[in-house]
DNA sequence: TTATTTAATCGTAATATTACGATAGAATAA
DNA sequence: TTATTCTATCGTAATATTACGATTAAATAA
């Protein structure tokens, strides 16, 4: 089907697998990566960077922008793109909890 | 396509996309809650828990297993799913050094 | 104005994912 | 032995994802 159940599950469920989703792909994991490390955070750059096409690449930033992680400022003829503190708090926060959650204590087998 | 150009990227944006994947289903956070929060890792009770059928919830156990992030011990008749503590450790620093490397300090938009 | 640059979107092909029922195989129970 | 229970796997259908080239639209440059 390829169609997720999403209504049977929390809304708190489907946020969190939605953000870890969105950094499933190693394209969006360098992206994320260059906005971080770089100075720049126009588009071109990135696609510069980055061994996909840039229509690719464009697709990419949409799926990180859909969810809020990164937000695209249209400059003249450029786009900048930069992450976005308040929903990368949210992750944060989010992957705290759910990592400290688990305790080695709890193991069963 | 569908098919992701694993080969230009890094081993570790490799396996950081990959841990993020297996997580970016509500059927899977919600199996690893389960593990984390109840007494039970039979997948039998799993199974009872989640609103999805038997072969669903093997096939997502089965992703889960292959990142490494629960293992399976098959006792008599049943099989009992846990979180394995050293890859569970790894998404852990990964996440804590992938959050941590961003500061508000250094956006540009 | 016309040309150029930049990035979003469209169309499309290949592959992957999600979900289920049916089946199979292994272990235990009767 | 035979029946039952439990879970993995197979087969399949529907949908999603990934990737690219081509096109479009908007802003600037010439």
């Amino acid at each position: 089907m390829g169609i997720t159940k999403t209504k049977q599950f929390t809304k708190i469920q489907n946020r969190k697998a939605e953000l870890y989703k969105a950094l499933g792909h190693p394209a969006r994991i360098a992206i994320i990566e260059f906005l971080i490390n770089q100075d720049s955070c126009v588009c071109g750059d990135i696609v510069n960077e980055l061994p996909l096409s840039q229509s690719t690449i464009s697709q990419h930033l949409k799926e990180l922008k859909n969810v809020g992680i990164i937000k695209g400022d249209i400059e003249g003829v450029k786009t900048c793109y930069c992450i976005d503190d308040k929903v990368w708090a949210e992750f944060d926060d989010m992957c705290r909890l759910f990592m400290s959650s688990y305790s080695e204590k709890s193991k069963c087998c």
